[in-house]
DNA sequence: GACGTAGCCTAAAACGTTATAGAGAAGCCG
DNA sequence: CGGCTTCTCTATAACGTTTTAGGCTACGTC
């Protein structure tokens, strides 16, 4: 039936009113007279006409499409997230293009380019390190980065709105928990770059054994990113004589690789090694003994986010916004008393 | 420094040629004499151009962008889905935009609509349900669908390429392995929508009951889209006095529901109950026991659609093509054999 | 009645790119 | 040398929208 797509003309010749009108009418953007309102109104219903985005994309000042970049979207916490901010956009109006990095802030980099050139509003990013943003804003013919809002990490980072939790805290409750069970040797587990929120989980928990008098006693694991070789790590550090007493798992992937690692040497959970983690999702419920973990709002990181940018892209300049969100402690099954360690652990 | 970022136009001037052999040197659309491509490829590098996809998009027939649509990112089925096609659309030079459905067919059709109204190439979907994205097609001024590839449902949808699982094969082996420990009385737990591949699942395990000569006697139990319905649900039909003394559960969703259910009863997996599983993901290889499942090959899905999305945007016009693609049964600890059920289940 | 103002509308110029049609030069064949 | 093809390049017209700069009418006020 219909050669092509009708296009604004169309509608605006049957209306019998201007193109420039037409488009007053689909986008408020210019008051328009009853009349004239209802005659596209109706033309639009008769033609099934569609915006094109693309060309608003072109001529208009917004694209109404956010870039959205994540570590690895098989990651519940950044799936969570995605989930989170995709129904905020969908209500605002906006798409979501949605790319990866991997963990590796060159790919981030291309990554944040190829969106760049799609002319996004604006772009919300876990980013892969602490710094890379700000290296993606600068350099000579850097591409003009719009308003981005950083979630998670880069919370330090100067010039960005930032949304993150109080990991300080977070590893504070953590620690103390462990203390409190009596607990001396605790092992730290973690991927390997250094980002500030990592550092903080850690410092929480250095604070609070100082506070024990317990100064020095943690031992940090740098496991690296993927879950078998923080396995692998957690997995040499158990087999050690002196072997911790508990460990705390910095992000739900290092939680899961404790697990694993502690069920490959048959040690019992919580009597012969404690567990914290850190997130809360569905999977871990399933879990016995039920997981210990510090968990963090991930909806209203979400939420924050998504109202940092809306603010951002209508107030147009004002000082940057730094939002921190508090973790809470979850006492579960996976955390006992500290028992002084009987048994050698057996060789896998 | 700059006012305005550079256009093709500047490149075209400074390198002395016309625009549109600045825009062929870009998109190597057609030829270009080596000297003049030098000396844009030059302008460019000092200028710091870059391309404005919108502008490409409007103008040309491309716009390199494909839709994707998923029920609902948070499950890592499909986030593994999308993690799998992101990484191949950026390998050819595709941006993605991804939407979720919620499980909800006038939603989907909805986030389809302003998938179209960004001109994208083509689309890649998991539907809500077998016929949604035909419902799309339709209507008096429906959307002019760009080629579509629907992935794990939808499998006999006239017009789109399928990507699917041998789901009746999967049903059939795991259905076997249970009926071969003894298991007379199984349930089969999913959510209720009636999907093609599902209803797969379930006649495979029916073909494998009936020819053991047990006729009939699968419970299929209808448990609705979020862990805490089925959890419930499958927990009803642990309660009743003729209990199953195996679940099949048809999801990763589900299998987790029925972990969670048996653990609420405390029920041993698998002396008391055997479970068997849907998905083989990281997370499951935490539970203890290890979980039996039914895997179905991930990656193969999405390397299968964006093959088959890219031979259709070349190739144009040409036939369907189904693609069906073996589950494995992975036996692990959570299948044992059955025993005549003697406590009865405590009320919880 | 002249003037200012508000409300509604229109014509036409962008936006930055790619596609089209064709021009000029060079090479090949008869 | 004329005619043909091939290769490279250019000028220019789209693509479908929003924005700009006004224009017309109606209305109230002096």
């Amino acid at each position: 039936m219909a050669g092509r797509a009708p296009t604004i003309r169309d509608v605006a010749s049957r209306a019998g009113v201007s193109v420039a009108t037409a488009s007053n009418v689909v986008n408020g953007n210019r008051p328009v007279g009853e009349a004239s309102r209802r005659s596209v109104v109706a033309a639009i219903a008769a033609l099934g006409y569609r915006l094109d985005r693309s060309a608003s994309a072109l001529r208009g000042k917004s694209t109404r499409l956010v870039g959205m970049v994540v570590p690895d979207i098989t990651n519940v916490f950044f799936a969570s997230l995605v989930h989170g901010v995709e129904a905020l956009a969908e209500r605002d109006g906006y798409d979501l293009l949605i790319v990866s990095s991997s963990e590796d802030a060159a790919k981030e980099r291309r990554r944040v380019e190829a969106l760049v050139a799609r002319r996004i509003d604006g772009l919300i990013v876990v980013p892969a390190s602490d710094d890379s943003m700000a290296a993606v804003g600068g350099g000579a013919h850097a591409a003009r980065l719009p308003p981005a809002v950083l979630i998670d990490r880069g919370a330090g980072a100067p010039g960005f709105d930032t949304v993150h939790a109080d990991c300080d805290a977070g590893g504070y409750a953590a620690a103390r928990h462990l203390i409190g069970l009596g607990h001396r040797d605790i092992a730290i587990l973690t991927h390997s770059k250094r980002l500030e929120n990592i550092e903080q989980r850690i410092a929480g928990a250095r604070r609070a054994l100082v506070e024990a008098g317990l100064e020095g006693r943690e031992r940090v694991i740098y496991g690296g990113h993927d879950l078998e070789s923080l396995r692998g790590a957690i997995e040499l550090e158990l087999h050690r004589a002196d072997c911790p007493t508990a460990i705390f798992a910095l992000t739900n992937v290092c939680a899961l690789a404790s697990i694993k690692a502690a069920r490959g040497l048959n040690l019992e959970i919580p009597s012969d090694v404690s567990i914290v983690g850190f997130d809360d999702f569905d999977w871990m419920l399933a879990l016995r003994p039920y997981l210990t973990t510090v968990a963090q709002p991930v909806e209203d990181f979400a939420s924050a986010a998504w109202r940092l940018l809306m603010l951002r892209l209508s107030a147009g300049e004002k000082g940057v916004e730094r939002v921190e969100l508090p973790c809470t402690l979850r006492v579960r099954e996976s955390t006992g008393p500290a028992r002084p360690r009987l048994k050698a652990v057996a060789e896998a």
